[in-house]
DNA sequence: ACCTTGACGGTTC
DNA sequence: GGAACCGCCAAGG
């Protein structure tokens, strides 16, 4: 399916995000040559295969909203996993506000260019 | 085939 | 800041 190549995209970018950074819906999507599609992006983190919680091959939880947050309802399993494994990088969650100024990922144009070809 | 639902985002007020 | 609105589109009912 077409829309399964879309998913390997968003994917494939996913795991170009750097240990310690973090990367908003809509900017995966753009790299990934999807622009405007950010709720794709979710969705595809979404059916990550091993999509358990246990470490996959996506850092999905490097995957934050432009606000700065976490998508997930404050207290909800999902949101205190993502904001373990984030803390666990360094990265800072002060009541579900991540500082991007300090930790959002800005790609050099080495992996625009070679990495990813879309 | 129609309707609803999202791990979203930019614009506007 | 925040809330309302709209555009986006794959999945599932």
């Amino acid at each position: 399916m077409l829309q399964r190549e879309n998913y390997q995209r968003i994917w494939h970018t996913v795991q170009l995000i750097p240990k310690g950074k973090v990367a908003t819906y809509g900017q995966v999507a753009d790299l990934a040559g999807l622009p405007g599609r950010a709720r794709l992006v979710g969705k595809a983190l979404g059916k990550v295969p091993q999509q358990g919680w246990q470490q996959s091959a996506v850092p999905w939880y490097r995957v934050i909203n432009a606000q700065g947050k976490i998508s997930f309802p404050i207290g909800s399993e999902q949101f205190e996993r993502q904001q373990t494994l984030l803390q666990q990088e360094n990265v800072v969650v002060l009541g579900n506000k991540i500082n991007l100024k300090s930790h959002l990922w800005v790609p050099d144009l080495d992996e625009l260019l070679f990495k990813l070809s879309f």
